[in-house]
DNA sequence: GAAATAAGCTTGATTAGTCAAGTATCTATC
DNA sequence: GATAGATACTTGACTAATCAAGCTTATTTC
């Protein structure tokens, strides 16, 4: 309607794209492999850090949820033993996160199909524009694996 | 770590960055103008229509919420006065959402500050890599604003 | 024009997260 | 080396959304 500067509509159409995409993702991913896509980040980024082992303060930070969103997420996962408490040495108050050879292997599954969904969603977006769009993600983000 | 196709990293990204930016804009609209992003999308998808009103099935695709998250969210908005309650005369099922002049003013008001927030946020990224993005998500999702 | 199906909406129960407060440990300062 | 402050995490209370089921009204089909 009226004229709106890029950057609001870009934060605007974000989080709505978001919000349908991540449904419908989520729902694939909940179906076939019995994960959320939170739960799907957090294998994510434990198979990618050093030793697949993560603080939780990190873990929060690099997926966007806070310090007791990821006790909450994260105590189911060690219930069912896609992922293991260990202790910090050093520094006592902090209780680490390591991704189990059983998350590794759900993770492997999960990820073929979240493969599949992202290229069948973006089916005709040119690889430049998506070079593009990874790039103002890392300028936002610090987190970004491409 | 191993070589994610783009359009995996794109969808991984899309939701790190989108749980970041969201938490942040809606932490300002709520400090500032007492609504939530969602609230706020509300408001924006209603003054966007024509009669400044809509079906709630419409509002919950366009947003992408379901028809009950519509429900839930519209009901306070109401009670608060930023829109009302309308009846379409053809069809008896459908309930209209409208929004009122006190929800425009609110709405006027938080726009201003989402757009120096999202100017903020985005400061230093190109014109023409917001183009892009807004190409893509023009491509994925239907309703996107320009 | 009756019956079957579909569309729009709401409600009860549940889930995934938040925030604020509390505990435990570590670090810095004097 | 005691004290003050910061950091990592958990917990209780709450919120925003979901889904499945149900209700009402429209539409299609025969």
């Amino acid at each position: 309607m009226n004229e709106l500067p890029k950057e609001m509509s870009f934060i605007i159409n974000l989080w709505s794209v978001n919000s349908i995409i991540s449904k419908r993702i989520d729902a694939s991913l909940g179906t076939i492999h019995g994960i959320g896509f939170t739960e799907y980040m957090i294998l994510f980024h434990l198979n990618n850090s050093h030793n697949k082992t993560m603080r939780r303060i990190d873990l929060a930070n690099s997926i966007g949820l806070t310090a007791s969103g990821i006790t909450r997420i994260v105590s189911p996962m060690e219930k069912i033993g896609v992922v293991s408490k260990e202790q910090n040495k050093r520094d006592a108050r902090v209780s680490l996160v390591k991704i189990t050879t059983a998350g590794e292997v759900i993770l492997g599954d999960a990820t073929l199909s979240l493969k599949q969904n992202s290229k069948r969603l973006l089916e005709g977006v040119s690889e430049s524009h998506l070079t593009n769009a990874l790039e103002i993600f890392k300028f936002i983000g610090k987190d970004v694996y491409v």
